[in-house]
DNA sequence: CAGGTAACTTGCATTATGCAAGCGACTGAA
DNA sequence: TTCAGTCGCTTGCATAATGCAAGTTACCTG
């Protein structure tokens, strides 16, 4: 009999986010392939501020989905943007942070920070983004 | 008889991008909901450089969708951040040139330049952005 | 060992994007 | 004065990314 059922393709579930290569090579262009979304430099804007865990993230009041964090820190991880390490508050926990490459983002952030302070209105700096250098 | 196919909802065709308010007060977040995509700050790099036609923008090498790029163009208009104008060296065609707001966000483009040229391999700096300011 | 929490994964509906074709206004050559 | 190009978009439709909610697994904690 054979039924085609087990014909079917895998899968690989969804892919969000896959495309590795380059559109072109205008560093904006590329720098926009890895941060051009509405999430990835929300997480690293928290990362700068001091948060580490998955649940911290969550808590953030834009709300990301839990998948899409999943999947940023992942990409970010890949990119060598963040790190795991053993959290030391709560041992046999991981935690994120920073790399040193990841902290060379912090002028992007920052110059997105002034910008929306100045430009969007009702925006207010409610954090200590500023400090955090 | 009355057919249901006479109450099929008229659907606004395609959204693209619509919703205006904003996720949270913070200023990343916010700039990020005008600028946070893939395309948004490639069409003002375009537009930095000088470029001011729908067809010179097609011709950026990343190749913008035409709907893409239409509905960015829309959106920075409605935002204050580019304005048309009559073309001096085609008279009777429209062009678009970035707003004395639409410059400030020369900044952030520099900085994602910068951060692309030093930290992802292959890219090159093929125009003369440096010098648009 | 029952319940809780943290950190994810999965499914599925909704939106945004990519691609190609079409369309009206204008232009320039025949 | 047609008539074949552009130019600047719009439309349709397939595919990919997102949003939302409900698991799942590992590790506590009482």
């Amino acid at each position: 009999m054979q039924v085609s059922v087990f014909m079917t393709s895998p899968k690989p579930k969804v892919s969000v986010m896959k495309p590795e290569s380059h559109r072109s090579p205008c560093p904006v262009a590329c720098t926009l392939d890895l941060i051009g979304d509405k999430w990835t430099l929300l997480v690293v804007r928290d990362l700068a501020l001091g948060k580490s865990h998955f649940s911290e993230f969550q808590k953030s009041p834009e709300g990301i989905a839990t998948n899409i964090l999943s999947n940023r820190l992942a990409r970010l991880l890949e990119h060598g943007i963040v790190e795991k390490y053993p959290s030391e508050t709560i041992p046999s926990r991981e935690a994120y942070r920073l790399t040193k490459k990841g902290k060379t983002l912090k002028p992007i952030l920052k110059s997105i920070f002034n910008w929306g302070l100045k430009y969007i209105e009702g925006t207010k700096p409610f954090d200590e983004m500023e400090q955090t250098s």
